[in-house]
DNA sequence: CTTAAATGTCAGCGATCGCTGACATTCCCA
DNA sequence: TGGGAATGTCAGCGATCGCTGACATTTAAG
């Protein structure tokens, strides 16, 4: 699944962790948390930890994928000439 | 690439920023966020807020995959049977 | 070498983290 | 329907967040 707010991945940690049968508790202990971060985690808390988070997805087996190399840009896709390389040096050497 | 740690989150962050030609100040304003906090995210800063991190993602356009759905336990794959729920509930109804 | 941009460091501030422990509520078997 | 497990809520605490602004260092172009 796609992760794009805090919601989604307690959405994601919440059915993860009721498909291995586990309560709140257990899992809190195999994170190294508290309980209360389980539940703050599951309902989407969107301040929570960066490595507690990291470290929640290991201890349920859901690996994390950042697809890098992707080609967001708007436009021509992967061309040999970088468009935006010269238009930055233009701006630059402004002569 | 998989994200296991705050340190591999940081170096996809500062290789995206580096591709697209933008300096930390410009992302930073992008974000939402101050300069500081993008210096600390590219370090691995392990405490980072969840909310800003999907942010930058998205400023970067770095999409962020979770596979739930994982087949992790050790042992045999996928049966019709779960055995984790038996189990489970053999645990519970200790006669 | 000179210079400017980019990056990194530091300190101080208000806000919020995650933790604990007690209690309230909801689920769900038997 | 009764009762225990699971889940959710609250408050108070020390620790750390992210921010600002100034300054130091590194990088890169001329």
């Amino acid at each position: 699944m796609l992760i794009r707010t805090p919601a989604d991945l307690g959405a994601v940690i919440r059915d993860r962790r009721k498909r291995l049968k586990l309560d709140q508790s257990t899992l809190a202990k195999r994170i190294g948390v508290s309980r209360q971060w389980v539940i703050d985690i599951e309902h989407g808390h969107p301040r929570a930890e960066l490595a507690l988070v990291l470290r929640a997805l290991d201890a349920l087996g859901i690996p994390l994928d950042a697809d890098d190399q992707q080609m967001t840009s708007r436009g021509s896709a992967r061309s040999a000439i970088d468009i935006n390389a010269i238009v930055a040096k233009a701006k630059k050497s402004r002569t």
